[in-house]
DNA sequence: AAAATTACCGAGAACGTTTCCGAAAATGAT
DNA sequence: ATCATTTTCGGAAACGTTCTCGGTAATTTT
């Protein structure tokens, strides 16, 4: 049965509703029910207000009868309703996350440092993904703001122009904390990372070890790294007075299919550079892969320099030279500076740069 | 300055918060003013219940006075407060998803498929992260209950073992679907992929290509996916009269780490095997790590087989021998069934099994 | 012992909705 | 023109909290 190997495609998933009308089915009309504050006040003889304050520990309230409602509402298992509870203050110590994509590791790991920060503080962490589209993004956004979640962490999707709402929510008073893919514009606190410099650092590196061809893999031209990266890639040959005409850009993405793809079309075309720094990991790692299967050698014919957003790079043979983000702390500066906007109230919009790390392995030496 | 490449270490992230007393900090006194529909009642000189009733496109309803206030209503901007519904209704038109981590491709996966079904219905999906642990689980569970979702998609983390809470809330009628990790006996929909029978054939697939000593790195014990592959893995063995002793049996985890970690005991114990079957693929992929650093020809000398969580396997050479596992559509899968359970207000639990695919690559075939 | 203070508690408003119910106005039937 | 019906609308309660304000009862002060 599950021997015919690689002609196994997944099997249909079997979606018919059941009928509702089944004999079988066994109706849940139990009603929901939380139990209020109200239902602890009847049962203890005591007014409403008087629950309420023994609950949230005030003043004016006599121990002994204080304790009495504290163990009744432990025993009853009772939680307040979050929902009336927003409704009535205007804080609801839950914060939004508003993230292009998490299929790579990179998102991820920052959201893990942002809720490192703030689970303790008792903040929860609310996710949602935008699919790199900027209506869903939007709509996300609302959904959080109308909930009212105290701030917002967000890395803008690859597609968003429109700023109005955003501008709107923010001069109203709205703590949002921008990363990784900022809108400048937009007037809020910005958690970055130094793509400019660490781009121009890795090209240096590849330039050091005597490569002269070197061409960059571009990501998408209107995220804010892909153009810091080029830039900085631009910049490091300029300085050592190598070519950098058109043809040392090759727009391609941030996937391994991408660097597949324009590697493939480089050979094709007789192209092939010296070196090559990737705009992302997946991006080398594709163009690693199409070499090796030409017999190119690397890094003897070819050197290649990744940007790291993942943990590809420790995998791949050669291993591959790249660049370390900060990811995790990146996270956990953004979650940092909407803390202290949201208990301070007031906003003071800085940026941050964060530094990171250059691993050397053998894709890029020559020896 | 940034040319101290490989000692170069993250810089320390500047966090003394601002003096607030800054003559420079502008301070945001303006509330956030949502606009209310008593702000719409009052402009318009209608009722609060009229403009309730226009919004929300009722019967007992002037066509022409539902205009109006409608046009008003974007001309301000207006937009229900979905807190104070869903203190009103008792739905939200949110479904919350619990996982244990999303470092790795697999839940990230998993929750996208999720999102595809949810969102064009209407819903919205709030993510939470337990980080495998119990405690913060909870936590998130009740956070969500709380604020009112209307239905729960969760894989339970690794270290779960109180139910009470669950199995209550499960009773009081709230729908829930389990996946990947769920636990047996809590009646609830459960969305699986069949470890089992998966792992018998890649073990199997192993055994025809002639390998006899395999031996299993085996998962986290309290994992039923960890189970269930290595039932598997034992029953193919024992079909084909292999050995199946403790000593083909390791107890790793689920990183490269562990794989690593494992194989390395191995060399240095002179317990190397015919073939291995990981757990999943990193703990596969860091067996063959340490394989290739010990001149360990692969799969000439040891075959390896592993089991799909990410897409390192396409990356390592030689290629991993895997099963893809349906991340996508298991969360397709569980999104319909709570859909399902959360419109009809019916329970009727049911078990989902879901199909993979099995690629054949070079590690596992000995020629 | 009368007055002043303090400790404790309850009534009720408010947050922004939805919805039931009754009232007024408009329409139709006789 | 009268009565019955329909259309349209407003009042008010409810959802579960928090919090201000008064009001007793208990305690202290003189």
């Amino acid at each position: 049965m599950y021997f015919q190997f690689s002609t196994c495609r997944f099997s249909e998933i079997p979606f018919a509703f059941p009928k509702i009308s089944s004999i079988f089915a066994y109706v849940l009309q139990v009603i929901m029910k939380h139990i209020t504050i109200k239902d602890l006040a009847k049962e203890l003889g005591v007014s409403i207000s008087t629950v309420s304050r023994a609950l949230n520990d005030k003043y004016d309230i006599n121990p002994a009868t204080r304790e009495k409602i504290i163990s009744k509402a432990q025993e009853l298992g009772y939680s307040p309703n979050p929902i009336a509870q927003k409704l009535q203050q205007k804080k609801s110590n839950n914060i939004g996350v508003v993230v292009p994509e998490f299929r790579n590791a990179f998102f991820p790991d920052v959201i893990t440092g942002i809720q490192d920060i703030m689970l303790p503080l008792g903040y929860q962490v609310l996710i949602m993904q935008s699919n790199e589209n900027a209506e869903t993004e939007l709509s996300n956004v609302k959904t959080l703001y109308n909930n009212m979640v105290d701030g917002l962490i967000i890395s803008f999707s690859s597609e968003t122009h429109k700023t109005s709402y955003y501008k709107s929510i923010i001069d109203d008073g709205f703590p949002i904390v921008q990363f990784n893919r900022v809108i400048a514009k937009l007037n809020t606190s910005k958690v970055l990372f130094d793509d400019y410099a660490w781009a121009f650092m890795a090209t240096e590196h590849l330039i050091l070890q005597g490569y002269k061809n070197i061409i960059h893999l571009k990501g998408p031209r209107h995220l804010t790294f892909s153009i810091s990266r080029a830039k900085g890639f631009e910049d490091a040959m300029k300085k050592h007075k190598l070519h950098t005409g058109d043809n040392q850009f090759y727009d391609s993405g941030v996937t391994i299919e991408d660097g597949k793809r324009v590697m493939s079309e480089l050979i094709e075309c007789n192209k092939l550079p010296d070196a090559i720094f990737g705009v992302t990991d997946p991006v080398a790692l594709g163009a690693m892969i199409v070499m090796k299967e030409h017999g190119i050698q690397i890094p003897k014919q070819v050197g290649v320099v990744g940007f790291s957003e993942s943990r590809l790079s420790e995998v791949i043979q050669p291993t591959l030279t790249t660049i370390k983000q900060p990811t995790y702390e990146m996270g956990q500066a953004a979650a940092k500076l909407l803390i202290q906007e949201i208990e301070t109230k007031i906003s003071i919009p800085q940026n941050i740069k964060l530094s990171g790390s250059f691993k050397i392995k053998q894709s890029s030496v020559r020896i």
